[in-house]
DNA sequence: GTCGGGATCCTCT
DNA sequence: GAGGATCCCGACA
């Protein structure tokens, strides 16, 4: 029920946004080992996503729709498959893919990707780092795909951002994906712990804590 | 207008 | 493992 079509000779990117249209606990696993992809003036920049976080509803204390619709997180209360894009600790930036189901404020962190094409412009504004840690942690995968502000809002669906996978299709095994508590959010009360992160834990791309 | 916290990362010890 | 960098945003006066 996937609506891909290609975004160049490699990828195919969802283009339905009813694939987005679904709880963050559904998206968040269905969307490792997909591509995150931004087409930039200076190139493609494609990575492999091995690490997210599910933000549910208005009840999820951790998730930035707790307290209401503001003027910071309209987007995680607009409609599904759009980029939600913050700063955090003044800083970092952030992406999210926001999803639903339809007028649930829910959205999925990226939080590591494995860069496998245009590294060299990712590299522009990562600098001289190993490759396992071009996007490992949420601020470092915002850095190295170009994701900013600029992009608060953007249509997954029709781009620059993207998310694809590969074509066609092949049976490569898939590595060991794992849940565990989410990161930073000790606040949360009875939330921090709920095993809301996915990621493969034998990845060497996925971020550090 | 002012204040304080935050879905992070890196360096230094 | 600890702490500093750095700034937007929301709450409150």
């Amino acid at each position: 029920m996937t609506a891909a079509t290609p975004v160049a000779d490699a990828y195919r990117a969802i283009e339905e946004r009813g694939w987005f249209d679904r709880s963050a606990l559904e998206v968040a696993p269905d969307l490792l080992g997909r591509y995150l992809v931004h087409l930039t003036p200076a190139g493609r920049i494609v990575g492999r996503i091995v690490e997210v976080e599910a933000y549910l509803g208005p009840e999820d204390l951790a998730a930035h729709s707790a307290r209401g619709e503001t003027a910071r997180n309209a987007v995680m209360f607009g409609p599904p498959g759009h980029l939600y894009v913050y700063l955090v600790y003044g800083m970092h930036h952030c992406a999210n893919v926001v999803c639903g189901p339809s007028e649930k404020p829910e959205a999925v962190l990226l939080r590591a990707a494995e860069i496998i094409e245009g590294e060299e412009i990712a590299r522009g504004t990562r600098g001289d780092v190993p490759a396992t840690r071009l996007a490992a942690g949420p601020g470092n995968l915002a850095a190295a795909f170009g994701v900013d502000r600029a992009l608060n809002g953007a249509d997954l669906t029709h781009g620059p951002v993207l998310i694809a996978e590969r074509g066609p299709i092949t049976d490569a095994e898939r590595p060991s994906m794992i849940q565990t508590a989410r990161i930073g959010v000790e606040y949360a009360g009875a939330w921090t712990s709920r095993p809301l992160r996915f990621l493969f834990a034998d990845d060497p791309h996925r971020s550090r804590r």
